[in-house]
DNA sequence: CAGTGGTCTAGACCACTGG
DNA sequence: CAGTGGTCTAGACCACTGC
């Protein structure tokens, strides 16, 4: 391993002073090699928990200095992709660690800290396969009609059931994802898809609305009929960008609230 | 102008390989140098729109190279309080440009883009002198008591009222501001802010929750009593994390949403 | 054209980790 | 101790802006 490497970026041979082509619309090289991480990412030749080459290691495969290849890996680490450790190395980020186990979750009790009410219990409720409708189908990116895998669980915290969510996963890349394993998996769902499937959820967007209550939050969320309830709708997407799974949540906020920070 | 400088900064006899002392608690350079200019944001001494001075004028200042001096503005820009300009400068970010008017609210239409609706209009209901409530002293770390300015508002888009919402201020820093001021000036709220009473919103926290419409909601939304809107509570910063501002607002989700990314 | 931010280098030393 | 990321330098050239 660690062969030198001297091809993939643009204008080796200008390489000397400034690196860049002065002709066309070639990228900084620090924005190549950045490229490049991400696509060893992207294959999984580089898996989550992994350490990535060192940056003497990097910088000598493409002929750059080490300062080209920190300021590539200084982005990839400000998108959280990448996570640098002092004296150990560069990792590639994964949703099995502690503390950034909650990422994606922005439900908090609105008095004490996350975890004061202990650990989450999760209940499967049910996972099946199915047939994508014309709104799943947009929102994953696939054909009406497609097979989906579909699960719907509820969140309960201190006992008390909190949030109810409807999943839906394309079946392809889950092949052999069943309800067991979902319902019998200890951890973030997140870092069982990661592990298991090799498919890592690095961003998601979320749609927020206030709905009220109807009779299945009655049954699952033992609300009244009617109570307001936060809707989020949310597609996470991997490193290629593609739409790998929806999400419709109904959040009870009368003891929790959904926190955001804007800068 | 531009006299050197060489104080400030510790260790400045050991500067000349690696810049930091080796005894104590001291910082990196680059967070120093940051530490100054943010303290010149903080003083006021270069204003929201105005060009803080170049990185060149900066190293030599402090006696660094260039490098220390980008690596410290590169962080103020990550955290949106700069912004780099190509060939211009390095300006004091502000809430009077047109591309950054709503990079508070999340709140979009369910189709089409922001702004299709046309321009938002903005109806003040009320706006008053009065004292902080317990919640409200908590909030904007004011005592009970406390003088503070209380304004009520509708934001209606496309002829529709979408938002409504209470606003408080610590009636101190802002001095003079007046119903009519609030009423008549086009732009956003926080543009004026800083232009009038030298006050930079840079940060912003939200608790988010689903509420039923009151009897107020009823009125100002033209929503029927008990509909389920989101509720947003928001205390906004400035650059010396001082909370300013008390934002309680109430949106309808009917035709909008609240749109975030998670990363 | 001069001035600004943006990219890049080659080399140095530091702080931290683990064997 | 060697290896890693973290800081810093001095100097170079590029791309862009505005005069």
């Amino acid at each position: 391993m660690h062969t030198p490497f001297d091809s993939g970026l643009s204008s080796p041979d200008s390489v000397g002073q400034m690196g860049v082509s002065t002709t066309a619309a070639f990228s900084p090289l620090y924005q190549q090699i950045k490229g490049f991480i991400l696509n060893s990412l992207r294959s999984g030749e580089w898996k989550p928990g992994d350490a990535i080459p060192s940056e003497m290691d990097l910088a000598s495969r493409f002929g750059v200095s080490q300062g080209t290849v920190r300021k590539a890996i200084d982005e990839l680490a400000a998108e959280n992709l990448v996570i640098r450790r002092q004296g150990k190395g560069t990792f590639v980020a994964t949703h099995a660690e502690q503390h950034v186990q909650f990422r994606f979750l922005k439900l908090v009790p609105d008095s004490g800290t996350r975890g004061s009410e202990g650990p989450a219990q999760r209940d499967i409720i049910e996972c099946k396969r199915g047939r994508a409708t014309a709104d799943v189908a947009r929102a994953l990116s696939l054909r009406t009609g497609d097979t989906v895998l579909q699960a719907r669980r509820v969140l309960s915290f201190g006992g008390t059931p909190i949030i109810m969510e409807d999943i839906w996963l394309p079946a392809a890349p889950f092949k052999g994802l069943t309800a067991e394993r979902l319902a019998n998996y200890q951890g973030p769902m997140y870092a069982l898809f990661e592990t298991e499937f090799n498919v890592r959820m690095v961003r998601a967007e979320e749609k927020i609305r206030a709905i009220p209550a109807s009779t299945i939050h009655q049954d699952l969320l033992r609300v009244k009929h009617g109570t307001p309830l936060l809707s989020i709708e949310r597609i996470a997407y991997t490193y290629r960008d593609e739409p790998m799974e929806l999400r419709r949540a109904s959040y009870r906020t009368d003891t929790h609230h959904y926190h955001n920070t804007l800068g």
